[in-house]
DNA sequence: GATGAATGAGAGTTCATTCAT
DNA sequence: GATGAATGAACTCTCATTCAT
């Protein structure tokens, strides 16, 4: 069930140093990602913005499209994290929905240039690294699937089991909406009020009361 | 409020001739940009595919970038022209509300590779033709604004005016989904199903018998 | 029995052209080769000698080994063509022999280092390309074949056909002698000496009046 | 007129340690310059092979080159050392003659990927290092010198003075062929029969008796 | 209006060598 | 004496674009 994430090889022994200087990477890459895109990006602007030589690079990294496997890697990780950090999971499911909702909201906000980034740069990814980047986002669409069941088993959430996928895919459907459509929706919503319409439209279907 | 759509010169003088090229590089573009991606593929693979040669492709275009436009912006046509066919303004705006979802979702349903291209390879085009494509995303969506509006005027939807974009937004992401997770969806949905529960979901919001 | 030629894909349609660009490639590669040696030549400068840009070059081959292959056949070409062109089959197969011989050592002399660097730089060859390079080989050898078997035909040469193979190996290898050990046999011969000496240790064993 | 062999500076004190590890370079080396070539093997491969770290395997040598005179060098010795292990000085010249060039056809046959490895990567070297390898060859061809005039002095080889150099290359090229050709010979002779044939050929010019 | 040969900046990647530890 | 991380010049090859025919 748990596929070992990919492992790029390096050519240095040393994991510390190794995890070190892929920290530098990913904080370099990623802000030339989001601001040129990673066909734009240059292995070479990779590694000045990280603080060493193309070569050290090419010590840490096997081809570009790594750099990209681990930004895209690093991204979900944050996202997960971040989310997990902010459910407490107290009271009922429909409670700790309410919360995870907003929270889910406020991390899509927060990171909205990464998820972007994710979005548009996926497909450059190799097949194998693609398989795995897609397996992290539905290892983060379970954790309100595993609320979504702990509501219709405490009774606070009334949802038909076969429909407990779609809706976790709705919920992270109109958090990605947040990123994708920020330009027009922050037009017309803070992120508040964004978050308390669409809380309303999914509670709408499931709430227990009616 | 109406800007002009984005005209690309061409070298050549015959108006119809160069539609009808144009066209040529559109079908083989489409089809090229699905399969390998924007910047895998080349010009002069775009050319050969549209039946004529390098020098040809460049009578009709300035850049590269242009038949990207030109496949966005055909792309979005077709969504919008399809979309407009399959309805008839008859009936409530709740009825036609429906039947606008069904045929939206089936278009996309259609569409899908196409859709996903537009939203992996949009970031590539230059500013200002990014901003017409987005434009052009904003025009669908207004059909669905429309449809809510008419639907409020009759009496048949009930919908607060200024929560009619998020409405209109909202359909536009749900759609997009079954495009961007149909991997996942269709294990367990098919299009029929994910269009019944998905309006379903929408309705429950905005109908008036309740 | 006749394998075609290995034959390299250009992105130039006219074959005039072609030609006549290979024919600059090679005449500039061959110079370089000999003095850098195939590794430290590098595209550009084959590109630069060849009197055109390292795009143009890559019009007319598909990677630098293809420029090896293509110098490797000229020379063997040329060994061949010269070879031909001083023997005449008139008189008995003895007679043509000495001749060969003394243009064949003629040949190998005037050619030396074009020879010297097929012998160095061949194995650097991808495989299929050495297997034709080593076949061109065996078609001068076969020159000498033929006119051992014609003077055992005509009388005028004895030696078992069980060895001709073996004879014109050792002729071969004889004029190669005098590519690779110039240096020293220079030192103690002209080349009309060396080729009356090596005539002389040769005829001995197959000369028939003895 | 003995010019001492090339001696490359280490960073290393130790004469003792220098050579130990000088052997595992070389040894090392060997194998993967016949398997990949000179040029496509890397100073870390060979340090890895060796047993020790890249930085170690510089400590004694100073460039890449040095490595493959160390090579060419413990061939030219190995083949050396054979040769003249497997001759004794007693008898005729013509008799040590006979012995010595079975034991040379011997010799080359055994090494003859480490020879054909001399032919094809010596141009590598750096032009000084390239003359003391070229002047190996010729110690060896300086054997059969020497029996050779051992052979005219006691009468049982007759050949003029002026011709001794020639036939001792002459030798070590029919040597070397059995290298450079055996894909072809060997699909039609044995070493033995190889050997017999040439020594026939050779000794049909030098024998006394006729 | 169509062709396609020519261009060359620029890409990703390698690897011999150094030197602080 | 041994280590191995760091370096960056240099490599092969690509491809959007131009322009003479």
């Amino acid at each position: 069930m748990l596929e070992k994430r990919k492992t790029i090889p390096s050519l240095v022994k040393d994991p510390k140093l190794i995890e070190k200087r892929r920290e530098q990477i990913i904080e370099a890459a990623v802000d030339l990602f989001i601001h040129k895109g990673f066909h734009k990006t240059t292995t070479r602007e990779i590694a000045r913005a990280s603080g060493f030589s193309i070569g050290t690079l090419y010590e840490y990294i096997e081809s570009k499209e790594d750099v990209l496997y681990l930004v895209c890697d690093a991204i979900h990780n944050e996202v997960e994290t971040r989310l997990r950090e902010a459910i407490t999971f107290n009271g009922t499911g429909l409670k700790i929905l309410k919360m995870a909702l907003k929270s889910f909201f406020r991390v899509m906000d927060q990171m909205s240039d990464r998820v972007l980034l994710i979005y548009q740069e996926t497909k450059s990814l190799p097949k194998e690294a693609l398989r795995y980047v897609l397996r992290r986002e539905e290892e983060i669409s379970a954790i309100f699937e595993e609320i979504l069941r702990k509501g219709i088993a405490d009774g606070s959430i009334r949802l038909d089991e076969k429909h407990v996928k779609l809706m976790a895919d709705n919920i992270m459907v109109l958090g990605e909406m947040w990123v994708f459509r920020r330009w027009t929706l922050k037009k017309h919503y803070t992120l508040e009020e964004y978050t308390e319409k669409q809380i309303d439209l999914l509670l709408r279907e499931i709430s227990v009361a009616h």
